[in-house]
DNA sequence: TTTAATTAAGTTGTGTACAATTTAATTGTT
DNA sequence: AACAATTAAATTGTACACAACTTAATTAAA
């Protein structure tokens, strides 16, 4: 029981910015709100998802297919941000479900093009009653969606950049 | 699907803040943004808490416990807003770490209490190295931390009872 | 050119998440 | 007291995530 982690006793500075002990609990703060309210997402998603078959994942997947179909795995992966070990069984249960097709490149035999099937195509229709729910659930005006999608983004390629490095290091 | 929920069509207002196309399109984002900033910190944070041989639930946990000891599963899973599916094999195996104990509660059987060890807290000086990289590598104020923070917390919580409202009119 | 390095996708193993169910203990009702 | 309803953990099964590795194909270099 140090007080590190305790906001209160550590330093009472006039400057709310000093990067003191409050600050550092702030940011385990900001990293749990992160990863709950993502929890909290997946789980008012599923249940919509659900009627049409799809986890949040897959429909993350679709919805990049949806706006540019014929990639590849890792083309893909680099819309979504998941590597071939997630998204090779993610793509055969949406191949499974008659939503994709997978067909290896003639011209390079290493990659894997995925395809919408007129299936995949006709469920963008139904998805799209989805976004209205979402966006209602949100309780968030369009300028407040605004301002957090820009600051995650800021935040996530800060986050993305920093990890590089880390691993850089290790190495 | 009834109109209730959808806050779009119904009023064309000439303000920015209409919910339209783009809009719409703003809430994929927007939940893109959350979910795939999440898979970066947990990655950002993975090599360094790997170090003390925790993933990044596991370090929620700890921190949860830091802050108040002896704690049942539930009341812990309350904090860390995760159920016994997940926490009981998690907690069995930083039990197995040394890092925790669980001991049946004696006048009610069914909770389980758990405990710190004197491992688990020596663990949290460790762990304190941890939030000086991580805040670092947000690039973040801590006006901008405080902000994003808020509004996370804001946003989870219309998440929330958006989900239990759901759930409630499918039962 | 034939071997080495690189690349793309897939595989394996570990650890979440969580719905649905089970087990055991407690509480509420009659 | 006896039995139903409820509650707390644990269990089961499915689906991510991702590190580490494998396999096969392409490219680079000697």
């Amino acid at each position: 029981m140090t007080s590190r982690l305790q906001p209160a006793k550590a330093k009472p500075t006039k400057t709310d910015d000093a990067a003191d002990a409050s600050s550092l609990f702030l940011v385990n703060q900001m990293c749990f709100a992160i990863y709950s309210t993502s929890l909290a997402m997946t789980k008012l998603y599923r249940p919509l998802l659900s009627q049409l078959g799809l986890t949040y994942p897959q429909y993350v997947v679709l919805l990049a297919l949806w706006e540019r179909d014929q990639l590849t795995v890792s083309a893909l992966g680099e819309q979504v941000a998941l590597d071939s070990g997630t998204l090779t069984p993610l793509l055969k249960r949406l191949q499974s479900q008659g939503l994709i097709e997978r067909e290896r490149s003639a011209d390079d035999e290493r990659q894997v093009y995925i395809r919408l099937t007129r299936q995949g195509h006709s469920l963008k229709k139904k998805a799209e009653a989805i976004h209205d729910h979402i966006a209602c659930a949100t309780q968030c005006s369009s300028a407040e969606r605004k301002a957090l999608t820009r600051a995650l983004q800021k935040l996530r390629l800060s986050l993305l950049a920093n990890a590089a490095s880390t691993l850089r290091a290790a190495t």
